[in-house]
DNA sequence: GTTGCCATGTAAATGGTTACATGATTGG
DNA sequence: CCAATCATGTAACCATTTACATGGCAAC
């Protein structure tokens, strides 16, 4: 019997998912989460290479050696307990996790202590992130970045994410102007 | 010289505008986190108190005994070094800090290898969720819960934002089924 | 008298990021 | 030959959450 493979920590979720969509080297897996997932869902190397030899401890992945000339590199794949286990979180009815860490928005909370135009400067900044950030995914949709259906599904999520945020922090901007 | 107060750590910002704003102990900050700001900046006790004496070491805030009874209690008050401190992190020009974890999202970017049936699920749970949400939200605003002028905005953003979501999920909940 | 709230705190575990360290390969 | 990219890894640090521990006070 295989060591019960606890619940998925949260980097352990998307390192798994990631070898399951065939990103076969810890340096894959984080690019493609750069690519992909980090507007909703971060990891970071030091997170990652562990994580993927936690996973082959545990009978979720597999490992084998597939050197480049002298580079040592480790090809990575999922195996059927992987994929079973995979499903059983994709599909478990456990209340998904979502946190949101902005600070924008806990300055605002906070702005009674400032004058009115530092205020107005605060709401302002707000907006300009937002649109940057509408402006990169925008850019990047329209070349065609995001080819899968459910890769796009989720930018396109971030994008109206963004767009709504803007709109809210233009509206903001007025009402905080208007005293 | 005053030991340069480096930058306030994440719980230190939102714990020295809790004091400066007049919620005088630990467990009324507490209280007050979990009120109006947990739904985009939280902190837990364990984090609390220990702040609570950094910002008194570095000379940001003060705390004067103040027992009920038998029951010691410490009442902490912003001092002037404290009141720099927050104006400076409120009006510093740096980008601030946007995270988000978002596993209903993380669900759906690896929805591919599921059946069609739990992609549906999937995403049908996303919406009850953003929607469960704005039932609270709603609620408490129709009460009166937020008062103060700014905190009534961080909770409509928090409404908008999960009305937004709940919207994007039931136009995805239809085509993720038409399939 | 007992439940729930006010109030403070610590210890251990968890989880994650940053920075450092290394070195081969590829393309210009 | 140089820069960028591919590739792997560790160690130190930072921050935060959870669980535990304690005890008075207020209200029913």
């Amino acid at each position: 019997m295989s060591p019960a493979p606890d619940v998925l920590n949260q980097t352990a979720r998307i390192v798994l998912a990631m070898v399951a969509e065939g990103h076969t080297t810890g340096y894959a897996i984080k690019a493609e989460i750069e690519r992909s997932t980090r507007l909703f869902w971060g990891a970071s190397v030091g997170g990652i290479y562990p994580e993927l030899r936690r996973l082959v401890a545990a009978g979720l992945v597999a490992v084998r050696d597939d050197p480049r000339g002298q580079t040592r590199r480790h090809c990575y794949s999922i195996t059927d307990e992987g994929r079973a286990a995979l499903h059983a979180w994709l599909t478990d009815g456990s209340e998904p996790l979502f946190e949101m860490r902005n600070e924008a928005l806990l300055r605002l909370r906070f702005a009674a202590v400032l004058g009115p135009e530092d205020r107005v400067t605060l709401v302002r900044r707000l907006r300009a992130l937002h649109d940057e950030r509408c402006r990169l995914l925008e850019e990047r949709l329209d070349e065609g970045a995001f080819d899968d259906v459910y890769d796009r599904m989720t930018a396109e999520y971030a994008l109206g994410l963004n767009r709504w945020a803007a709109g809210w922090a233009a509206a903001a901007e007025a009402r905080v102007a208007r005293e």
